[in-house]
DNA sequence: GTCATTTTTGGTAACGCTATCAGCGCGAGG
DNA sequence: CCTCGCGCTGATAGCGTTACCAAAAATGAC
C-alpha cells in the first residue's frame, strides 16, 4: 500500500473475492454477477479504495494526461487558452500537466522533453525554440498539436488564428476612418504571429493606396515600457501618425500608457487581442479579438482524435477574429494637439463587427 | 517497450550491463566504476533511452508531482500564483498538475480526489467548498496546503495574505486624504478574503472616528456588471460617498467602469489587488497589492518541507500587503461633481509605500 | 599468499494494476 | 449421460522501475 490507501489486494480480501473481479467491477466491465458487484462496491466504499492511476498507467502503457508546454500562464491570452485546454480535457476524463517554457530559446525542448516522459498521451506545445524536429526524432507516436504558432521542422496539427486577416480589419478599420499616417507598434519578440500582423497591416495600407512607410513600422520593442517610449517619437514626426495599430496587447498597454503620459486623447488606435479594462479606457479601445477559449477547445479535440488514432494529414485550423468596436479606432484624425473631450460620453455597450 | 522507447533493459543488454547498473548511472548513485559509467552512458545516449517516470513512480510509491486545485487560472492573481507554484516546483524537479474547481461548492472534493489519486506528491488547494474534512478522512499522508483562504474542518499550512491589514492601508489612506464616505464595493464571493477586507475597513473608520453606515457597504455583486450597477446609488445619497474601496479586482474593474460612464473622475479610489491598466486609467487606481508570485512560492516551500516529512505543527503563513500610490486614492474630496482635470498631468512612476 | 574489508556488479522481488487464459458451474442438445 | 457452450470468477504474468541482498572483484594489512 502507498500513503496507507487500501489497493485493489485489499479490497479483494476484505470482500472474499478475486483481485480480477474488483477490477472489473471498478472499470464497469460486462459479466460480473449483480450480487458479486454489490458486494465489491461494498468493500470498495467501505475501505474507500481507489485505484492506483499511476500503476494503470504503467500497465497500460498509456496515461490518459495530456502535457502542455506554454510561453507564459501569466499572459491573459493564454490564461485563456490553458482554461480552456484544462476545462475540455477534463470533460474528456484527461488531466493536464502545464509547464511553462518561457520565450526563450532553451527551455522547449527541456520542458517538452520532460512532460513526455511522464508517458503522456499527447502534448498540447506553443512552439517558442526556432525548431521542433526533435519531437519527430526522439518521440515519434506521442501525438503533438500546436498552438498559437506553427511548428519548425515536423508536421502536426495546428491551431491558428488568422493573424493577417484580423489586423487586416483592424488596420483597415482605422483606414476607413480617414487615418492615412497608421503606426505599426508592437515586438517581434513573437516572430510568426506579429510577422502575419505586419502583412495584414501592410496588405489594408496598401489595397488603401497608401505607401508604406518603414518610419512608422515600430516593431522593436518588447515590453510595454519600451513601447512607450517610442510612441512620442511617431507623434513628432514632421508628418505625424494619426493612428496606431498595436500588434499585441503588451504593446496596447505600452502605448495607452504613452498615450496616457502625453495627455493625448486624439489619437486613434487599434489594438490586436482585447484585454479587461479595454472597455474602460479614454477613449475606450477598440480590439481586435480572438477568442482563446475556442484556440484551446480545438486543440484538445484535434489531440483526442490523434490519440484515438485516427490518421489524417496532419492539418491547419485557422480560426477568426472579431472586431470589437469601443471608440479609440472610430477617432478621426485630427489636426495639431485638440484634445477631444472624450470623457462625458457614455458608451454603449461593446459593438462587435 | 512503451511506445517503441527503449526501455531500461534495452539499455542493459544493449551495453553487456545488468540493469540494475544501468539503474545506478541514471540516478548519479555512487560506487559505478567510471569505465562502467561510460559504457552505460554511450548505451544510453545511443539508444535515446529516458526513464519511464511512470514507472518509476510506481515503484516509489510516490510521484513528484504537486497537483494543484485552483478557482480559475483566468483570473490574473491566480494565473501569478499558478505561475510561481510551477517555476518554484520545476526548479525543485517536481511537475504541476492544474486543475481548476471554479468557485462552486460540488467541484473542489472531485477534482483534488481526481488528482490525488494520480499519486501526487502533495497538494496545495485554494479550498471553495464549506469544508475540507474529506482530505484528513480519506487522504491521510499526503500532505496539503491551503493558499488565499483557510481551510475547515482540516489542520494544514496555509498561505494568506493579510487582508485585514491591507483594507486598514487602503482604506485609512483615503481616510487621511479626507473621505469621511468611504464605500466598500466587492462581493461576498469568496466569504474569507472579503469578510477580512470588510474587517479592515471598518477598523480604519472605527480609528477615525466614523461611525459605520451599512448604507455604504456594497457587497451584494460578483461580477463587475453588478458592481457597476450599485455605484450610481451610493453617488445618489443624500450625504454621497467621495470614495470609494474596492474589495478585489474584479470589483475595481466594475467601479471603474460606472465611474467612467458617469464621467466622474472625482471620486477618490483604492482598490484591492493590482491589475495590468491599473496605471493608465484616469487617474490611476492606487491600489493595495499582493505579491502572488510570492505566495506561490511559499507554498511550493511550506509543501515540500512535508514532503520530505518534516512533522512541525500547521502554521499560518500571513504575508504582507503594499500601498502602490498612483493617483485615484489621493484625490481629496470635492462637493457637488466638480471635474477634475486629471487628463494631462503626467505621472510619475508608481509609488510604492 | 591469505584473510578481512571494501567496492563494484548482478539476480530477483516487488510496486498496483489489467489482460490473458484457464477453470468452474449450469442448462441445453445430442 | 456426456458434451458443448456460455456466463462468471480466479490464478498468473507482466508493464519498467528501484530496493534488497548476494556474489564477484578489487584492495589492503599482515
Amino acid at each position: 500500500m502507498t500513503n496507507g490507501r487500501p489497493t485493489i489486494r485489499d479490497v479483494a480480501s476484505a470482500s472474499g473475492l478475486s483481485i480480477n473481479t474488483i477490477s472489473r467491477v471498478v472499470n464497469g466491465r460486462p459479466n460480473v454477477a449483480p450480487a458479486t458487484a454489490k458486494k465489491a462496491m461494498d468493500a470498495i466504499t467501505r475501505l474507500g479504495y481507489r485505484p492506483n492511476l499511476v500503476a494503470r498507467s504503467l500497465r497500460l502503457g498509456r496515461d490518459n494526461t495530456l502535457g502542455i508546454a506554454v510561453t507564459s500562464i501569466t499572459d491573459p491570452f493564454f490564461a485563456e487558452v490553458v482554461s480552456a485546454i484544462e476545462e475540455t480535457a477534463r470533460g474528456h476524463g484527461f488531466s493536464a500537466i502545464i509547464s511553462c517554457t518561457g520565450e526563450s530559446d532553451g527551455a522547449e525542448e527541456t520542458i517538452v522533453s520532460g512532460l513526455l516522459n511522464r508517458q503522456v498521451a499527447g502534448m498540447i506545445v506553443v512552439p517558442t525554440g526556432a525548431d521542433q524536429s526533435y519531437l519527430a526524432r526522439k518521440y515519434a507516436g506521442v501525438p503533438v498539436v500546436c498552438v498559437d504558432r506553427p511548428p519548425v521542422g515536423i508536421e502536426c496539427d495546428t491551431v491558428l488564428v488568422d493573424n493577417e486577416g484580423g489586423a487586416f480589419l483592424g488596420t483597415n478599420w482605422l483606414v476607413l476612418h480617414g487615418h492615412r499616417r497608421i503606426a505599426f507598434v508592437g515586438g517581434p519578440k513573437d516572430k510568426f504571429t506579429i510577422d502575419r500582423r505586419r502583412l495584414g497591416y501592410s496588405r489594408a495600407l496598401r489595397e488603401a493606396g497608401i505607401a508604406l512607410d518603414p518610419e512608422l513600422l515600430a516593431d522593436v520593442a518588447i515590453l510595454p515600457a519600451e513601447v512607450s517610449a517610442v510612441i512620442p517619437s511617431l507623434l513628432a514626426l514632421s508628418e505625424p501618425i494619426t493612428a496606431i495599430f498595436t500588434s499585441n496587447s503588451k504593446a496596447s498597454l505600452g502605448a495607452i500608457d504613452a498615450l496616457h503620459r502625453l495627455g493625448r486623447t486624439d489619437v486613434a488606435m487599434v489594438g490586436f487581442d482585447d484585454f479587461p479594462t479595454a472597455a474602460s479606457l479614454v477613449p475606450p479601445i477598440t480590439v481586435v479579438s480572438q477568442d482563446p477559449f475556442h484556440i484551446g477547445r480545438e486543440a484538445v479535440e484535434l489531440l483526442l482524435h490523434r490519440i484515438a488514432g485516427e490518421h489524417e494529414t496532419p492539418g491547419r485550423m485557422l480560426l477568426p477574429t472579431n472586431l470589437v468596436v469601443r471608440g479609440s479606432g472610430e477617432l478621426r484624425p485630427s489636426q495639431g494637439k485638440a484634445r477631444v473631450s472624450q470623457t462625458s460620453t457614455k458608451h454603449k455597450s461593446d459593438l462587435v463587427v
